[in-house]
DNA sequence: AAACATATCGACTGATCAGTCAGTCAGTTT
DNA sequence: AAACTGACTGACTGATCAGTCGATATGTTT
C-alpha cells in the first residue's frame, strides 16, 4: 500500500467517525505513522484529500451495484424479487463497508457539493447508483406484473428514502437496527407486491 | 421578545443552515445585532445555547404532537387511519418547522449526546415523540384489526424511517420531495392495511 | 445624589489548525 | 564523487475563534 493509500484509508476512518471538520491533519498524519507535513507532501489541501477518497467511494459502490446487477441476471426473477434483493443489498453493504454510509450521512459532503462540481456530480452519480437499482427493478416488476403500479421514479426514491432511514437508525443507534432488517423487507414486499390473481 | 431570546432564535437559523461547529459567536450576535461579547453575557458558552435551543425544539415538538393527539382523540377512526394521520403529521411539521428537523438532521447533537446526558435525554425524547405517535397507532390497529400483525415498537421503527429518510430527501435537495408525499402515504396505507375480509 | 444593578461593548488572550518552507537524508544517475 | 531526485520533516506563520475583562452607560433604589 503506498503511502497516499495510507493516508487516504487513515482520512476516511476519521472522516467517517468525526467528520470532515473535527478532524485535524494531526490527527490523520498520527495515524498514519508520519510527520503532518508529510501529509501535504502527498495532497495539497484537506479538501483534495475528502474528494480522492469520495471517488474511491463512488468507484467501491460502482463495483458492488455491479456485481449484484450480475448476480441478478444469472437467475431471473420476478421483478419484486428484483426490489426486494436489492433493498437487501443496500442493507447488507451498509453493513459491510460502514465507512462509506458513515461519510455519506455526514452533512459536509453536500454542503461542499453546493460549491464544487466535481463533488456534487459524485453525489449525484452515487445516489443514481441506487436509486437506479430500484427504479430499473420497478419497472421489471410493471412488466410482469409483479409490482403495484405508479411512477417508478417516485417509488424507487421512497423505497430509496426508507432503506436509507434504517441505514441513519442503525448509524445514530437509534434501535438494535439488524432486528428491523426482516421486518423491513417484509413491509416493502407487502407495500409493493401486486397480487396475481388466481387464473 | 428578550435580548434571550432573539439570540436562541438567531442561533437556531444559523445553527439550522451552517450547523454548530461553522456557526461563529460573531455571526450570532451580527444577526442579532449586538457585539459578541454581549452574547456571552447572556450565555456562559456556545454549548449552553445549543441545548437552550434543543430544550425548546423538545417542546415545540412536544406541543405539536398533543395538539396532534386531541384532534384525534376527537373524531375516532380506524387504527391504520391514525397511522396515516401520524405520517402526514410528521410530514407537515418537516414542512412548516423546517428548522427543527434541519437541526436534528446534522451529526453534532448526537455526537454531543455521547458526552452529554442532558442532550442525550433530550434526544431520547424527541424520538420518543414520533415514535410512540406510530406505536400506539399501530396497537390501536392490532385491536380493531385495521393494522397488520407484527412487533407494534418495529413496526414504528420501520415507519418513521420511512419519513425521516423521506424528510432527509427533501433536505439535502436530492428531489421534489413534495411531489412523493402522496405517493409515501399511499404506500405506507399498503405497507400496513390489513384487509378486512367481506362478512 | 450616592450606591447599586443590569446590560453593553471594544480590546484582548490563548488555543487551535491548515498550510508553508527551508532544509535533511537516502538512493540513483552521470 | 558530484549532481540530482523524491520523500520526508520540524519549526514556523497567519488566520480564526471561543471566551475574558475592564470600562462605560443607563436606569433603579435608598
Amino acid at each position: 500500500m503506498s503511502k497516499r493509500e495510507e493516508i487516504l484509508s487513515a482520512a476516511a476512518s476519521l472522516f467517517a467517525v468525526k467528520g470532515f471538520r473535527d478532524t485535524t491533519m494531526g490527527e490523520v498524519a498520527a495515524l498514519v505513522g508520519t510527520a503532518a507535513s508529510t501529509v501535504f507532501y502527498h495532497f495539497k489541501t484537506k479538501e483534495e484529500i475528502f474528494l480522492s477518497i469520495l471517488q474511491s467511494v463512488e468507484e467501491e459502490i460502482r463495483q458492488a451495484v455491479h456485481e449484484h446487477r450480475q448476480q441478478l441476471n444469472s437467475r431471473p426473477a420476478k421483478g419484486i424479487d428484483h426490489v426486494l434483493a436489492a433493498v437487501d443489498f443496500m442493507l447488507r453493504l451498509a453493513g459491510s463497508r460502514a465507512e462509506i454510509f458513515l461519510i455519506l450521512h455526514h452533512r459536509f459532503p453536500y454542503e461542499l457539493a453546493v460549491v464544487n462540481d466535481a463533488c456534487r456530480r459524485r453525489l449525484e452519480q452515487i445516489h443514481d447508483l441506487f436509486t437506479l437499482l430500484f427504479e430499473d427493478a420497478v419497472h421489471l416488476g410493471h412488466a410482469d406484473g409483479s409490482v403495484v403500479a405508479g411512477d417508478p421514479r417516485r417509488i424507487a426514491m421512497v423505497v430509496f428514502a426508507l432503506v436509507d432511514g434504517l441505514i441513519k437508525v442503525k448509524t445514530f443507534h437509534l434501535y438494535e437496527a439488524a432486528a428491523l432488517y426482516n421486518e423491513a423487507l417484509a413491509l416493502t414486499r407487502r407495500m409493493l407486491q401486486e397480487e396475481t390473481p388466481p387464473p
